[in-house]
DNA sequence: CCCTATTTGTTGCAAAAACAACAAAACTTA
DNA sequence: TAAGTTTTGTTGTTTTTGCAACAAATAGGG
């Protein structure tokens, strides 16, 4: 099981042997399986009986509704968890997909194992259960995060908030992005062209420079 | 100590006697305080070490950006907590404020104190951690469906996802809405006077009826 | 390296939302 | 109940966005 060292990679599991790891995987009923870009890992609207964690790659959390039009949550990377939110707050489906934004590799749990303390006392099962909690905070503020951008009015603002915090994050004015430009109007929910004439205007005026994913925040807003 | 009346009212603190509560009391530093419609409980970019429960009535999370704009961006009722995703995650300022919605009362506790095990065994101690997941877990979900209906293009398809939502949580068709027509405007991060004509229109349409904060949703939108 | 598929930029037009300003209605409270 | 405050509705103007269609640029695969 050659997986074992990405397994290993993550900080998650940073301090466990090859035998916790094993034995944790036993006793969460773990299955492995990599998908390609745009590979649906887990159907929204699925019954939500199992947990995901990102091993390698990264993938979108994506909701289509009732238009057909496709939002994209959130994007998760190696490390990041789908589907605990729905096993802690006893929800039985998903109520979003979650679709491979790259070459990816990704563990599936059991998840009433997951959630419920483990019998078998394994080494690991203790952080796991402490790392959740970080982890489904830290996922509650991204949450937040991104509902300060959309709660922009206008595409120039929400943007510029989402690439302020890009940026903050990064700690750096310049900073790669997980989206491409239809991928990015997705996430800020609004029309691919309307953004890229917007991101024309604010490079032509300076405010902003960007090539590819990588973006460079030249004249810093100030906060309030 | 009459607010204990109150508490022993929330699910949270089911089953728990009066000197359960007491002792959990003394033992997150608990201090009780109440507010008026307005008053501000605690302030966007304050220090983060207090965990804020509600305790009565009702507070809005607020963000306030660099334009000045208010969001509202959730709504807490009764047993909600405030601050438990920052004591979690370990971030040292709240980037949100918190509004009493109405009269309420709200409770604090000091945040190591609740995220670390307890010391003394109270009785209580460990069905509260175990309720924090669950709320947490619920909290990230709100959040999932509000940018669900801030991801909609449009007023209209907004405010519908959003009263569809609420008309599900009600199970039913008549329901009440914790905002006026101005918070509304501010939670869906729209302009008040366009939500207002996009509203009108809805009621002369006959989709939907409304009166103060009680909404009917008589045609009901058909799912993908 | 060429062919194809995808991504990105551009434009014009129609539709919608922001904004501002004001009037009517409802709610407070003295 | 009268005065003042807040909320809600209305309207006209300006700006922005959505939408559709197309062209250019780029990436990917054989």
């Amino acid at each position: 099981m050659e997986n074992l060292k990405d397994l290993k990679k993550l900080a998650l599991f940073k301090g466990c042997s090859d035998q916790d790891i094993a034995r944790m995987k036993n006793c969460f009923k773990a299955e492995i399986a990599s998908f390609e870009k745009g590979e649906v890992i887990i159907n929204q609207s699925s019954k939500a009986n199992r947990v995901y964690l990102i091993v390698k790659g990264e993938a979108n959390v994506e909701h289509e509704d009732m238009f057909g039009n496709i939002a994209i949550i959130l994007n998760l990377k190696a490390g990041d968890f789908f589907g605990l939110e729905e096993a802690y707050a006893d929800k039985n489906t998903y109520k979003d997909a979650l679709v491979s934004a790259e070459k990816s590799i990704v563990a599936s749990f059991d998840r009433q194992k997951i959630i419920s303390p483990c019998s078998n006392n394994c080494l690991c099962h203790q952080i796991l259960a402490k790392d959740m909690m970080k982890m489904i905070s830290a996922r509650s503020l991204a949450l937040t995060d991104k509902i300060k951008h959309l709660s922009q009015r206008g595409i120039k603002d929400k943007v510029l908030s989402y690439l302020e915090t890009q940026s903050r994050i990064a700690g750096a004015s310049y900073f790669d992005i997980p989206f491409n430009k239809t991928e990015l109007a997705n996430y800020l929910a609004v029309e691919r062209s309307a953004l890229s004439t917007v991101l024309g205007k604010l490079k032509k005026e300076g405010t902003i420079d960007f090539d590819k994913k990588r973006y460079h925040i030249k004249i810093k807003k100030e906060e309030e």
